[in-house]
DNA sequence: CCAAAAGTGTTACAAGTACACCCATGA
DNA sequence: TCATGGGTGTACTTGTAACACTTTTGG
């Protein structure tokens, strides 16, 4: 049972990362530069290195193509049926994650196998290579459920934020509308938030008020 | 970018597999016949093959193994740290398998590198090899949400089922009791069982009456 | 003073929880 | 007739959903 015994696949780490722009929830993709699928649209991800944990290998790919760093990063799925890469047996573990809208400017890495790095809305996407749509989908799920059963909702935010933005990432990820009043009395019953004196300004109309995490919430935004 | 120029880890598949007996919830292991941890138990998996999809890899090493065929099948997680395995990089796609508790024996094949197959109450453990106590705890979990938010419940049980076993299911798997009354007016609200005409016998006091699940609904178990 | 979006409170309905007595059976 | 666990209904509490008017600001 020694390990040399056995034909090893190749094993990669593919990363769906989500932001919102403009009112759209968006993903980064990557044209491929290289065969197959040159010229598609990926998702960013590469091979593991023998001397990486997984996480650190996903992080590693997602900022050598596209120069961004998560804010929230979790492992998805593996994904490894036997034909979904041409080139052989490559099984894909699979990455959700997400980042501040604020921060999420992709810096392309000429080094990298990648061309372009470009977010696209959900709802305006090109077709994409290997079995990339199957994740997506996966990840669109997964997004929903946290946010619906966690506060990951936050990580998309910065450090201050109002109502009306809190309000608005849920209406874009549930392409629904949401009452503000019951918005507002379910997020404060769950007594994360603490008010800032602060309002937003320069809008002609009643400036929101700014809130904040309360101290020591961010770190079990996944227990709630 | 070819396939050859990355040095490639061993995958295995692992499964964690759950049934119920004597009013305790189980797990299968696997004592180890082989180097590293020879002799230690473990769970039940092995380095999956070139030519076969992921679900049917954790199948088939659970059938060599251990002789038992799966009623449910989820993967879990991939478990994928650098220095997890003595030998070298092997990466655990791990997964989750409940079975009906009446078709759970286990028949060890000699042809594997397992020496026993033996059910484990989950209260009286012996030390696992490698991770799998790690993994077995995230199975753990997956278990118990698996139980609150979907109907997996019914997996663990014959055709003709009542009321009572199933209670008695909820409360081995959350470790506490749950009022007779209200947790048949849940169950019954989710509008998927059949009454039957048939009824326990042979026990000395008002004998409980017999369920099935509604046609069609076996496959949507997920769904709930 | 107008336009725009923020902020606020009450009522109705549904879901969940707590709780005690009678029933059918075998021994 | 007794012991055992099965079966049932009601009141209370909590959470969710529906809904309209006043407030603050910039232009």
């Amino acid at each position: 049972m020694a390990l040399e015994d056995y034909e090893r696949p190749s094993v990669a780490a593919d990363i769906v990362i989500f932001t919102i722009k403009n009112e759209k929830l968006k993903i980064l993709l990557i044209k491929r530069g290289v065969e197959p699928f040159i010229d598609s649209w990926a998702l960013p991800g590469g091979f593991i290195k023998m001397d990486e944990d997984l996480d650190d290998s996903a992080k590693r790919e997602l900022k050598e193509e596209t120069g961004v760093t998560p804010k929230y990063l979790e492992q998805l799925y593996t994904f490894g049926d036997v034909k979904r890469d041409p080139r052989g047996r490559v099984i894909s573990i699979t990455y959700f994650a997400l980042i501040d809208y604020e921060k999420s400017q992709p810096k392309l890495n000429a080094k990298t196998d990648a061309k372009e790095a470009k977010w696209f809305s959900i709802n305006d996407l090109p077709e994409l290579a290997f079995d990339h749509k199957k994740i997506l989908s996966y990840a669109l799920k997964r997004l929903k459920w946290k946010f619906e059963y966690t506060a990951i909702a936050f990580t998309f935010l910065p450090e201050k934020f109002t109502f009306p933005q809190l309000r608005m990432l849920y209406e874009i990820v549930f392409s629904k509308k949401f009452d503000k009043r019951n918005f507002r009395k379910k997020i404060l019953a769950l007594n994360i938030l603490q008010e800032t004196n602060e309002k937003i300004t320069k809008v002609s109309y009643r400036p929101p008020q700014l809130y904040k995490l309360k101290e020591n919430i961010s770190e079990i935004i996944e227990l709630i």
